[in-house]
DNA sequence: TATTGTTATACTCTATAACTATA
DNA sequence: TATAGTTATAGAGTATAACAATA
């Protein structure tokens, strides 16, 4: 069925559609949005897609994404400045005062001042930190897993690689909360 | 190079690392943010990376993406109204009359009161609006292009089927500007 | 003088509620 | 009474600028 043909009708918002096969007939999507076809729109509405749910899963823990993605950048290497995390995510630096407090309240992180040069904190995760990314991790991955459920794992592995190789040369920018 | 393994040192923010390859040893952006090997984050950060590169490319012509959508949508169907695009597109109808204010007044796009519910506009595209989305799509497409020129041809429509099914049972929610 | 972390402020974007004109 | 479009307003989120402590 095709999208509204009536002048007068009410909205086609709900779009009855398949997925868009490579060959196949225009669905209804295709014929209302014919953009859904393209590759890289495809590639975007997943990416956007997937990071919702992610963020929906940890939403139920307090976190965002950037909470998570702090979290993990603080896992098991050297210490970090609020700064070093600024430049590695690519988040403002009063951005990060306010999540580094947040997480500090929460009892994930702790600020610790660098005896070395006293204006630098020193972040590091507390247990209870480790714990919550653990926990946070195994939701993420089991958000992943469930979007990726109806691609067999040899095409996962193949998706995977090709999109490693589209951001092989996108390094360092490809590091960053949104 | 790992990270800064000392502790007063400046920020890592440039990460001088490939791509996180399947099988190899770990890279520098790895070691400091491991979540870069796992597909979901890959994904996501290859959309959003996309979708800002096609976001500059449409900047020099006046547009964002929604604009882009707006036009599409528009383009070779049957009437839509306000109400139509801000379901389709799941904007917020309040945004959609000041997108379209500023697509008519850029003439792109013309309000026609509908004859049999005069509440209702018909947008139709103007000749200038066809053009304008020529134009906005062949940028999207070069964008698009040069985003994936590292993949071989064959991996790129394999790419494209498997985002199709990963996509399958998720419309309408697909079709979003963002 | 430059830099880290901080605060206060301004700005952008979006959503909410109320209004009009039509139905 | 309900709906399409509009406007005004409030809210969330972010960036900008100024400040204190330290280098």
């Amino acid at each position: 069925m095709p999208r509204t043909d009536h002048i007068p009708g009410p909205a086609p918002a709900a779009v009855p559609a398949a997925v868009p096969g490579p060959a196949s007939a225009p669905t209804a999507a295709e014929f209302a949005f014919p953009l859904v076809r393209r590759t890289g729109y495809l590639l975007h509405k997943a990416g956007v897609l997937l990071m919702h749910e992610a963020d929906r899963a940890l939403e139920s823990r307090g976190m965002r994404m950037r909470y998570f993605y702090v979290l993990a950048a603080l896992e098991g290497g050297p210490s970090l400045s609020q700064q070093d995390l600024s430049g590695l995510l690519n988040l403002d630096p009063t951005t990060m005062v306010a999540l580094i407090d947040e997480m500090e309240s929460a009892g994930h992180v702790e600020r610790r001042r660098n005896p070395a040069d006293r204006r630098r904190y020193i972040l590091d995760l507390t247990d209870a930190g480790r714990e919550a990314l653990l926990g946070a991790s195994r939701a993420v991955e089991e958000v992943e897993q469930d979007f990726l459920s109806a691609v067999p794992a040899a095409d996962r592995e193949r998706l995977r690689d090709i999109l490693g190789e589209v951001l092989a040369d996108r390094w360092p920018s490809v590091i960053s909360c949104e």
